[in-house]
DNA sequence: TAGTGGTCTAGACCACAGG
DNA sequence: CTGTGGTCTAGACCACTAC
C-alpha cells in the first residue's frame, strides 16, 4: 500500500477543497502508515474518546477502523506504549496509562530514600500551605505558553516522609483549564496530584522536563523543612505536558537530600 | 516454531550432560525466540566479536545464522537499539554504538548550559589534577563489586566551558581491566574518557546510574572551582555498568549549577 | 470457550546508501 | 545496480484472562 498517502478514517479526503485551506498537515504526509495511525489515536485519546484507567478498542478493531492490517496498529501501539500513553496487558487488552490506581504511586518523582523505596516509607504527609489566583509575571507566564497576566493557580506544600518534611512544592497552573481549583479540594482528594487532574479537570499529564540545579535554602524554606538557612537543597523545575506537548504545569521542589537523592537512569 | 524451547546456534545441545552442571540458563528457558536472539548478540557484543563502531551482520545474515525468520532478528535488535546498545542506519547497516565518533560527545553528561547546549560552548577544557593507585576501601569496593583492598585507579579531573572551571570529577575504576592507565595517557587523549576506555581497554559502558544531591562546597572543591567555602554544588554519583550489569565505573561529579543545569525528561 | 495481546513466519515492496 | 534497514500484509499459533 502506498505510504506518501495520508489518512484519515471514514472520513474520505475531500479534494475539492483548496490547499490552502486546508488544516495544515500535522500529518506531515510522507510519513509510514503506522505513524499516522499513531496520530489518529493520539487525537482520539485527546478528544477523550478514552478517558484514562480506559479500555481502548482492541487491535483488530482499530485495525477495521483504521483500513490496515492488525500489525501496522500494532507497531503503532508499540510506540504510545513505549511513551507511557498506553499499557497493554496481555489477555484483557490495551489501557489509557493514568496517574491513579498505577502501582508506583509517582511516577514523575525521582526522589528515593538512600535504602530502600518511596513505597517503603508509608504514604507522603501532604500539607496545603498557600493556594491563590494571581497574574502571570513573565517568568510564569513563559514557561506555560501564557502571556504576561494571564490568570494562573498558585499553589504551594510540603510533603513529609515519616514525618519529616522533605520537599517543598511551588506549583503554577494555567488559570482556563484549572478553574475551580481550591486548596480544600487538593486536601480533600486522596492520591497523586496529577490523579486529580485526570479527574477532576481532565488534564492528562503525559511527560514532563526537569531541570535541577543545588542552591542554598532561603530564610522561608528552611522554617518550612526545619533546616538552618543556606542549607544546600535541591531546586527541581519541571514543565510537565499534555498532549500535543502542551505545558500545562510549572513545577519548583525543593528537596533536602540529606536523607533521600534523586535517581536517574542513563543508557 | 516451538517458542518453549531454548536455542543455540550450531551448536545443538548435549542432552547427555547432566543438568546440575549445566552452565545455569541466563536464558530463561521459557522465552520468546527474539529474546533468546537478543541474548546471543549480546554474548557476541559482549565477546567481542563486533567492536564499537563496527557494523554487525545483516538481518538477514543473522537470520540465517540463528535458523529463525529475519522479522524475529528484526525484532531483538529493535530492542537492542532502543537500549542504545547498537544503532540502525538505514541503507548501511546496524553498528555497535560507541562512545567515540558520536554527534552526540557527552553520551551520559545530562548538564547543560542555561541557555544553548553543550555544543555551543565548544569543546570542554579538560584538567587531569590527580591519579594514582590504591587500595579501595569498603565504600568505593562495594559498589564496584570488588573487596575491600582490592586494587583500585583513583583519578580526579576538572572540566572548563569557555574558561570557567564548571565540573570536579573523581573517578575510582578497577585496577585489573584498567591495568596500565596513566594520568599521561588520558591526558594524551582526545575525545571522551569512556572513548579511551573502549579503544584502549576494550570497556565498553553501556548504562549507568546517578545519585543526584545538593551539598555545600568543601575547601578543596570551593578552590578548584573557584567558588566560596559552602556554596551549594550538585553531587552525582554515577556507577556505569558494561554488558551484563557489570559496574566498571564508579565517578562523583561536583557540578557548580549557577550558569548551567541538569537536564532529565520524564515519561 | 471466546477474545485479547504476543510471537513467528514468509513474502512483497519502499527508502536510502554506495559502488 | 545491489544490499541494507524500514514498512506492510496475511495468516498461523501461543499465552493469558475472563466468563
Amino acid at each position: 500500500m502506498a505510504t506518501t498517502t495520508s489518512l484519515s478514517p471514514e472520513t474520505p479526503s475531500t479534494p475539492g477543497e483548496p490547499e490552502t485551506t486546508a488544516p495544515a498537515p500535522l500529518t506531515p504526509a510522507f510519513s509510514p502508515l503506522y505513524q499516522q495511525i499513531k496520530v489518529l489515536i493520539l487525537k482520539s485519546l485527546q478528544a477523550g474518546e478514552w478517558k484514562p484507567g480506559e479500555l481502548i478498542p482492541s487491535e483488530m478493531d482499530l485495525a477495521a477502523r483504521f483500513r490496515v492490517s492488525q500489525g501496522t496498529v500494532r507497531k503503532a501501539i508499540d510506540e504510545l506504549a513505549a511513551e507511557n500513553l498506553v499499557s497493554r496487558r496481555q489477555g484483557k487488552g490495551t489501557f489509557v496509562s493514568t496517574h491513579a490506581e498505577q502501582q508506583v504511586q509517582y511516577r514523575f518523582l525521582r526522589l528515593m530514600p538512600d535504602s530502600g523505596d518511596l513505597s517503603s516509607e508509608g504514604p507522603a504527609e501532604r500539607q496545603i500551605v498557600d493556594c491563590k489566583r494571581l497574574r502571570a509575571p513573565a517568568d510564569i507566564a513563559h514557561p506555560l505558553a501564557l502571556r504576561t497576566g494571564d490568570a494562573v493557580l498558585q499553589l504551594r506544600r510540603v510533603l513529609a516522609f515519616q514525618g519529616t518534611p522533605t520537599i517543598i512544592e511551588d506549583v503554577w497552573l494555567p488559570g482556563g483549564p484549572f478553574k475551580g481549583l481550591t486548596a480544600d479540594r487538593l486536601a480533600a482528594y486522596r492520591g497523586p496530584m496529577y490523579a486529580l487532574f485526570e479527574t477532576e479537570f481532565g488534564v492528562h499529564m503525559v511527560r514532563a522536563e526537569e531541570k535541577i540545579r543545588a542552591i542554598a535554602a532561603d530564610a522561608a524554606s528552611a522554617r518550612l523543612l526545619g533546616l538552618p538557612q543556606g542549607e544546600p537543597l535541591l531546586s527541581v523545575e519541571r514543565i510537565a505536558y499534555t498532549y500535543n506537548d502542551v505545558p500545562m504545569e510549572l513545577r519548583r521542589g525543593l528537596y533536602r537530600t540529606d536523607t533521600h537523592h534523586y535517581k536517574n537512569a542513563l543508557s
